[in-house]
DNA sequence: CGGTCTCTTGACGGAGTTCAAAGCTAGTGG
DNA sequence: CCACTAGCTTTGAACTCCGTCAAGAGACCG
């Protein structure tokens, strides 16, 4: 098992070595070259996926053709369509890979199986969505509250490394804007330093 | 314990009467009139909230003054500010009945305690969230992929009988949209229907 | 019935999009 | 290691969705 899910699972309750080799049976692991596409839409969303290192985005695509990001994982983050792995049904999203990727993954007869055998999963997963919602509270809150122009000063105050490291019209699809106003943003950003 | 949680508890996994019976003394019931306010921003939102009947809402006040309505709770539906909940820090929401409501409430200390006596716990609240979040992944598509009018005739569509059921300048609060311009989209529905 | 909420109407303005085109940058093959 | 090209970023002009403001018309409750 990848050692920075080793890590993880420890941090929300200790596992013992005979537990943590079981459980490491349950996983499969990948490697995806950069944009390598893990989930195509109009299939089903077959695994959960946790980034060990690398990063994924999540996205569909918009009426007018543009791919909106909805979600970004990084190391440590798991990321799937949970509409489409929890029902077994189509996905209306995509996930790719932003950078080089190392994950780890679990099919969903898997994961129901992994919760069954070890109960400490259950409260694992239990913190892990419990978080989940929580960000995805903040986030709306955030989609509600703010204009364009302020949500990307807040995503730029929030994970100025983030910025480095993805490519700027990605930010973009992410934030829901543009390129060419994202453009118009970073001029105004650029000529007025706070 | 109320019947609405006790049907709702077993939908997610047989639950015995000794169980029930020790689950229901971590619970608290409350009723609140129409407008009646549960959370207060600035305060700690010290319980997870159940709806046996009724219907809650959420908000957070803008910079401008305006209510933005984040989630409704209706009948078998938790809510909470997450965040606020699981690190029992002051919260920028408020939590207000918009109609007569029955609801069970569970404070923080409770739930932890509860999770750690009756582990088929763990599972059932690991459904809620998971379930949460998939809601969520739905709900920032939506948020993403329309614009106002189409948010409207979504949220009409989806949501006959809930229109009937708040008030308009509610919905408007809720789609993000001003009241005013809710009144045009309706005028436009009312002008061409399908 | 009188007053306070709620909903509607219309004029105007601004944040953000669309379209078209040009300038940059980075990866690829020769 | 350089040159070429495809993809990324910037510019600017026209346009649109939707918010703001102001005022009036209903509707509900004491």
């Amino acid at each position: 098992m990848v050692e920075a899910f080793k890590k993880h699972l420890a941090k929300f309750g200790a596992v013992s070595e005979s537990e943590e080799a079981l459980i490491s049976t349950y996983f499969q692991l990948g490697s995806l070259r950069k944009k390598q596409t893990l989930l195509k839409e109009g299939s089903v969303c077959k695994y959960l996926y946790f980034v060990a290192q690398g990063c994924l985005r999540m996205f569909f695509v918009k009426d007018n053709g543009v791919e909106q990001t909805t979600h970004f994982a990084i190391e440590n983050w798991w990321l799937a369509d949970y509409f489409s792995f929890l029902q077994q049904q189509p996905t209306e999203f995509n996930i790719q890979a932003v950078e080089p990727t190392h994950l780890l993954a679990i099919s969903y007869p898997n994961y129901e199986r992994l919760l069954q055998q070890v109960p400490q999963m259950e409260k694992y997963f239990r913190y892990i969505h419990q978080r989940e919602s929580a960000a995805a509270q903040r986030r709306i809150k955030y989609l509600y509250s703010l204009s364009k122009e302020e949500l990307y000063h807040s995503f730029n105050d929030s994970f100025p490394e983030f910025i480095q490291r993805v490519p700027q019209y990605l930010v973009a699809s992410y934030l829901g804007i543009t390129p060419e106003y994202l453009s118009e943003l970073r001029k105004k950003l650029f000529l007025k330093p706070v």
